[in-house]
DNA sequence: GGCATTTGACCATA
DNA sequence: TATGGTCAAATGCC
């Protein structure tokens, strides 16, 4: 018991140290300090998104190994096909990006609160799925142009799986409180201190840090998705999904080529910039 | 009043 | 023309 608990909180420094890593790369990227990224640059492009990922998957993991009781599935989407692709014509202007590619997904056993304001625009029945679909887009859609989206379905009962489908990415930024994660920069001093130095900042000390699948907090869903936010799951079943979450792994030897109709880069930027012009 | 959700109508696309 | 995505009026919540 003692043991397990102690592994277990290896594992959770393990991951929240590689986190951290990707944080501070990231952080150096897209530091105030300089206009590091070459927008037209596949290779930078890559190596950001790559790190991105990366913070998504330590922080998922740690979460696995912290409350087994989620389990979530990153799955990096590109071009698999399975899901609507941009029209071929001539793209027809850059405006109309109808349905695009979406830029990831996850499936939950419950509704997680990513921290995100969201605002649902509407409901559909999907033709040959059990259930509803949900649209969200970003609060910030018109005050601050933000293009995100995400839609939300329950893929099936017993066990609860809702899937998440994620498009484009927040280019927002909440002025109120302006959320800023700061890394501390401080070195891992001593590795013996159990302690691990990942500090976020935040200008105000309520709530710390705003980032997806950190909080467990239910919400949303009255009627419609049904609730019961209540599922079980045994040690095996965490342990799978921890196992499986890992084998992605980072691939920035990702094939170029692949990346020229990622679109979504764009918008990556666009915030990048944003977040720079600040 | 100000914002969020609900829900049927409307629209774009294949 | 069937399906999925979005709009917007009605409604609800604080
Ligand atoms: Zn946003």
């Amino acid at each position: 018991m003692e043991n397990l608990l102690f592994d277990q909180r290896k594992e959770v420094e393990d991951e929240l140290s590689r986190g951290c890593e990707y944080a501070k790369q990231l952080q150096k990227i897209l530091n105030e300090t300089g206009e590091i990224i070459d927008y037209e640059d596949p290779v930078s492009s890559i190596f950001a998104e790559d790190l991105m990922m990366g913070i998504l998957r330590s922080f998922n993991n740690t979460l696995l190994v912290l409350n087994h009781t989620h389990i979530i599935q990153f799955k990096e989407v590109s071009e698999e096909g399975d899901f609507l692709k941009i029209p071929n014509k001539e793209l027809d202007g850059r405006k109309r990006r109808r349905s695009s590619i979406p830029t990831w997904e996850t499936k939950t056993p419950s509704l997680i609160d990513d921290g995100q304001a969201w605002r649902k625009y509407g409901q559909k029945v999907i033709r040959n799925a059990k259930y509803a679909r949900h649209y969200y887009r970003c609060t910030n859609k018109f005050d601050q142009g933000c293009k995100a989206m995400k839609q939300v379905q329950q893929i099936q009962e017993n066990p609860l799986l809702y899937r998440t489908t994620y498009y484009g990415n927040h280019t927002c930024r909440n002025l109120h409180d302006a959320e800023t994660i700061i890394l501390d920069s401080v070195t891992p001093s001593d590795p013996s201190d159990s302690s691990i130095l990942l500090s976020f900042a935040n200008t105000n000390s309520t709530n710390p840090i705003k980032n997806p699948f950190l909080s467990t907090k239910l919400q949303e869903q009255k009627e419609s998705l049904p609730g019961e936010a209540y599922f079980q799951s045994g040690p095996d079943l965490s342990t799978h999904a921890f196992e499986s979450s890992g084998t992605a792994g980072l691939s920035s030897s990702a094939s170029l080529d692949q990346l020229d109709d990622h679109e979504d880069l764009d918008d990556i930027f666009a915030a990048i910039q944003i977040l720079m012009s600040e």
